[in-house]
DNA sequence: ACCTACCCTGACAGTTTCCGACAGGATCAC
DNA sequence: GTGATCCTGTCGGAAACTGTCAGGGTAGGT
């Protein structure tokens, strides 16, 4: 675990010493090569560290990913609770995982008196029809909407034909009893839902679109909640 | 980064897992073999972790408050915010608002980068159908169901006829479209689903029933979950 | 006392990750 | 433009890690 504890001695020496620091400083402060104190600043990047590096200036830590406890009352752990059990019963196996380390992560800081009041939430939530399991392109979906990056996909309609097209996807929400990704379809040309179980070939391309996926959200969201009709699917 | 990583996953899945919990389960879960789980608790312990290993039953976690809570991963903020998402529109105004408040204060604690991520989390929920404003009765439920203590209560049943009752309020939820409470009923003598909007008069009483609401509503669960048809409405 | 179910540790060959040195490109402040 | 630094890729060698196998020990239940 020697590079474990480097990594924490290394965010513990960025917090003392006056910033900007440089990479050599550190590397000195830390035992190790520049070159390995560069691997190490990515290492705590990937974990969440915001790490600004000036070149000619030296590294400054932007955030620190400390995380103090914190105080929630029990309506709010009641509604943590109550939440993170609906995306459990969602049908999406990866987010149901998550939705359970997030309550254990939320539990583990709670003093013991409040962890009891967690698990034991009063209100709570049932579902006697099952949900369809989640496609397994869900994950690949949610993956290039957060980095707004184009899918080629091949969808087929309400006709059963099948098209290919290059979407942007935008969300993913649970809507008319199934998984839809909101989108720009590329072959429309305009906005577009899309039922995951009717996309297939589902392949992420470097075509990027950021930053509009949230102006392009939004404007989406305005005309669904604007038009009493359902906008047309894909 | 990959082993830094899994030493991680490994201390979530010990606060997640009922324990004790075997190192066949927990190698299971981590995709190691059993000997390298044996190492990775060791490293856990050598990085101060207090796990006690007792043979024959499985590992224990003892949480030391030194222990820094982890850091959400993305898919986790998802979590948390589509579960929250779906608190806020569930028409309990003070649960709603608790809600916005846990995600107020989750949202604080992260880096500016993450804090981006929650409130533009791809996963979103909708709903188009309004759902009918909790009772002003729900609040008084909960805190009763907190304390443990009975409700004298009139029901209206399905024919209209109101019965007076006292209740034990197991639990809330949110079943057939419309709000309901998991009790045990004192005239009935059994255990009752009641719907919310049928209840009037509700009036908390001294009468503890302290600490049997966690076991009676495991029962009630257990007796949902074994029978096809539903049970009795009050 | 016996049995079951597990925790625990050492050794080994093969695999994977990490390291420092070197090279070269990019960026920022003055 | 210059100096100081961040940044990233490549390479051969070192270090750490892995799973398999073997064998010993312990707690709880009967």
């Amino acid at each position: 675990m020697a590079r474990a504890d480097r990594l924490l001695r290394l965010i513990d020496t960025m917090r003392r010493l006056p910033q900007p620091v440089t990479a050599a400083r550190l590397a000195e402060e830390t035992g190790v090569s520049e070159r390995s104190l560069y691997r190490d600043i990515a290492s705590l990047r990937a974990s969440g560290a915001l790490i600004d590096g000036a070149a000619g200036l030296g590294y400054t830590l932007t955030e620190d990913p400390a995380l103090p406890p914190q105080m929630f009352t029990r309506l709010e752990v009641e509604a943590l609770m109550l939440g993170l059990a609906e995306v459990r019963l969602s049908g999406d196996a990866d987010l149901a995982r998550a939705a359970e380390m997030a309550g254990a992560k939320i539990t583990a800081t709670l003093p013991e008196r409040v962890q009891r009041q967690a698990i034991h939430a009063v209100q709570q939530t049932y579902r006697f029809e099952k949900r369809t399991p989640a496609p397994a392109h869900l994950g690949l979906i949610r993956e290039a909407a957060w980095e707004e990056r184009a899918l080629d996909i091949t969808y087929r309609d309400r006709d059963d034909a099948c098209t290919a097209r290059r979407i942007l996807p935008l969300s993913v929400v649970f809507l008319d009893r199934s998984l839809m990704c909101l989108a720009w379809c590329g072959l429309r040309q305009d906005f577009r839902r899309f039922h995951l179980h009717r996309m297939a070939d589902v392949t992420l391309t470097t075509e990027s679109f950021r930053p509009r996926r949230v102006p392009m959200l939004r404007e989406f969201l305005r005309q669904l909640r604007g038009e009493t009709s359902a906008p047309p699917p894909a």
